[in-house]
DNA sequence: AGCACGCCGACT
DNA sequence: GTCGGCGTGCTC
């Protein structure tokens, strides 16, 4: 009879599409799911057990035994262990790097996981026969003592309130001990404030998400700033709060975590956690655990959460779901929205997907029948919309780039007591210094772009790389003295508001101003008093921000976006438009949207003043329907760098070539990437363009076993990105 | 990704 | 004579 060789199938925390395989020794048990410490080559690792009794795919004498068990139960639960799996398939990225993006660190290493459990505090028998003047000589020791007499305590809430010394004095005389406490499912104590009284959309959405519970169903819910998704959200999260369910709400990015989080917690009374990247890896842990066991009611998170282990999911959340960021863009490149849905479909759940501006994405899923489509159209305070007006740049005499008719509602704003928001997405003081003898510009020595002038600092950053220099005293062409800066970015903007408007209050919002700790939210509170304010700034200011005080917003300059190349630059500008203008008028007063602009003709910019964004994103999805772009179609997109331009191109033809065997699949390429040069690297790239997902996967699959065989592939740095949405 | 092996230039 | 540069190859 021959011996049967059994093993085990490891997902290991490396960059490889492999398998790995190992012996189980006989007196060792495990399930699926557990961490099992494995030798690796000369090294030692932990991995996750991903199937049990495999037949190896290496002949049996390769196999090495397991050296070690560390669980006992899984830490991995099934259903994460299939939407990882599914992770790693979709996206054709190495389970191994999905493992390492989807687990908390502390995790990742050999440690038992009761070492994490949190412990308590509490008397001893001993310690509950003693009485208070026992205590006399120390204050501080009759102040714990007391303190457990009514409760046991956390360890960290005991932290915080005595020394550790205090403590080790009273357990060294056995009065008090250490116990460790197994974190049970949350307990609902109701709301904490009356819910608002709903519009009838608002109702409806309400009703809607309701009657899906317990069932896997996609909303997309579209509703104008100010239009009340929160408390959609909110109402919908309190009958699941009542079950006993756990709620996920993933938001693009930190900054909004707190303010939702405030409101959340104002509204329920029940365990609401946070998880964001400034976590330290003990609190994400602890977050880990919080929702393995249920104790954690509501999560608020950004991407990463998830692949939180909830122990009862009941409906997933994803506010802002246009956003970019949602899409990691290094690495394991999955996008936290889609993925969430799939997860939805595992946990059989609902999942509400909100935004002002919806990605076109979904729009189309709405069209296709995948998801059901919630409007709100009023705002829910009952104000009207900001209205838009188009400034035409041409044949004008601007001052610092702002037109005489901005000037003069600008000035009539401030003069009224209001504020007055002004939008310029270029951060520093000019986009560039120019030579005013022959015109020469301050160019990135390692990217094709031009270096910032910032004048605060007298340095030349280059925005892509963030290579810093010293501001040159002379022309690098012709050597004059004679430099200027061109163009206008918020620093140089901000410069002169204060001279146009010498007595009002000027704050300027962009990632140089708000760098330092806590400099957001000090800048934030200044924004929230009331009075004539100037408030400029980029990007940020379009995100989710209340403004209570703004009434005009001006758009300074939009044309950067017009022209461009990539096919998403329109619907992007349209959300960004939308969104900007949203922060208008969202207290009392009704607001205004200026926009200033060199083509007051151009088509995209009429259709969305006209329109608005909702008739706008349904006619940029028509026209993608016809140029058979994404959503209508699949896109994968590689991508390859290196020191010299040629052997990229040389790899991505490589690639075509083999992609002909397809003809499924369109290609485009292999391009020259917009920005051809970054951080001293040439950047190539080639489109894969399919109707069907499958056709597209199935090369995609069998291209990736191919690559590793040219030599060329390892010499140059690639990656596959699936549904890019980043084509820079 | 690590971590080894391996084969060529400036140092104690 | 060695320390160390990073090219190449392998990991069940």
């Amino acid at each position: 009879m021959e011996a049967v060789v059994t093993a085990i199938r490891v997902a290991l925390p490396v960059p490889l599409r492999q398998h790995f395989d190992y012996l189980l020794p006989a007196n060792m048990q495990v399930q699926i799911g557990c961490r099992v410490r494995v030798p690796f080559g000369k090294r030692e690792l932990i991995g996750i057990v991903w199937q049990l009794d495999v037949t190896p795919e290496v002949a049996a004498e390769q196999l090495k035994p397991v050296l070690a068990v560390i669980d006992q139960t899984a830490v991995l639960p099934k259903l994460l262990r299939q939407l990882l799996s599914f992770a790693a398939d979709y996206y054709h990225h190495p389970l191994g790097e999905v493992l390492t993006a989807a687990l908390p660190a502390l995790l990742r290493e050999g440690r038992e996981l009761s070492a994490y459990q949190p412990t308590s505090y509490r008397l001893t028998a001993e310690g509950a026969a003693a009485k208070l003047s026992d205590f006399s000589r120390s204050p501080k020791q009759a102040a714990l003592w007391q303190a457990l007499s009514e409760q046991a305590l956390s360890e960290t809430t005991l932290k915080t309130q005595f020394s550790s010394n205090t403590l080790k004095q009273l357990i060294d005389k056995g009065l008090i001990t250490r116990f460790q406490t197994t974190p049970e499912p949350y307990q609902f104590q109701g709301l904490a404030e009356p819910a608002l009284q709903l519009t009838a959309d608002q109702a409806l959405a309400v009703t809607a998400l309701n009657q899906a519970q317990g069932s896997f169903k996609s909303f997309l819910l579209e509703g104008v700033t100010g239009s009340g998704k929160t408390e959609v959200y909110l109402q919908c999260i309190a009958p699941l709060l009542q079950a006993g369910k756990q709620v996920l709400v993933l938001l693009p990015e930190i900054g909004l975590t707190p303010q939702t989080l405030s409101r959340f917690a104002q509204r329920f009374q029940a365990p609401i956690l946070v998880w964001h990247s400034n976590l330290s890896d003990g609190e994400r842990l602890q977050c880990w655990l919080q929702a393995a066991s249920g104790a954690a009611a509501v999560i608020i998170g950004t991407r990463s959460a998830l692949f939180l282990p909830f122990r009862q999911l009941g409906l997933i959340i994803i506010d802002e779901e246009h956003d970019l960021s949602l899409k990691q863009q290094d690495g394991f490149r999955y996008h936290a929205r889609d993925l969430a849905i799939k997860r939805a479909a595992l946990e059989i759940c609902p999942i509400l997907l909100g935004s002002a501006t919806p990605s076109l994405e979904s729009l189309y899923n709405c069209q296709q029948g995948r998801f059901i489509h919630l409007q709100l159209t009023a705002r829910a305070s009952g104000q009207a919309l900001p209205k838009v007006e188009l400034i035409d740049l041409k044949q004008q005499v601007l001052q610092y780039g702002l037109a005489q008719q901005t000037l003069q509602q600008m000035q009539q704003q401030l003069q009224a007591g209001k504020q007055v928001m002004l939008f310029l997405n270029r951060r520093g003081f000019a986009p560039a210094l120019s030579c005013q003898e022959c015109g020469w510009l301050t160019e990135c020595q390692r990217c094709s772009a031009f270096t910032t002038y910032h004048k605060h600092s007298r340095q030349l950053v280059c925005h892509h790389c963030g290579a810093t220099r010293a501001v040159p005293r002379q022309c690098g062409g012709c050597g004059s003295p004679r430099l200027a800066p061109v163009g206008q970015g918020t620093e140089q903007l901000e410069e002169h508001l204060t001279t146009l408007f010498p007595d009002i209050p000027v704050t300027r919002l962009d990632r140089d101003s708000t760098r330092r700790k806590g400099a957001f939210a000090s800048l934030l509170s200044e924004i929230e008093q009331a009075g004539p304010r100037l408030i400029l700034g980029t990007q940020m200011l379009a995100k989710g921000h209340h403004f209570p005080f703004v009434t005009l917003v001006v758009i300074v300059d939009v044309d950067g976006a017009l022209y461009s190349a990539d096919f998403r630059a329109p619907e992007q500008l349209g959300q960004l438009l939308t969104q900007v203008a949203g922060r208008a008028g969202r207290g009392h007063d009704k607001g205004k949207v200026l926009l200033q602009t060199q083509h007051p003709e151009h088509a995209l910019l009429q259709d969305i003043i006209l329109n608005g964004y909702a008739a706008f994103a349904r006619s940029a999805l028509l026209e993608r329907q016809q140029t058979f772009l994404p959503p209508c179609q699949h896109l994968a997109l590689f991508r390859a760098e290196a020191h010299q331009s040629e052997p990229c191109q040389q790899l991505l033809q490589q690639l075509a070539t083999f992609c002909q065997q397809y003809p499924s699949v369109q290609l485009l390429g292999p391009l020259l990437s917009p920005l051809e040069r970054k951080a001293g690297k040439y950047r190539w790239q080639l489109h894969l363009y399919a109707k069907h997902r499958p056709q597209l996967h199935q090369l995609l699959s069998a291209l990736l076993i191919e690559i590793p065989k040219w030599p060329l592939s390892r010499k140059i740095k690639w990656q596959l990105d699936v549904d890019a949405l980043d084509l820079s």
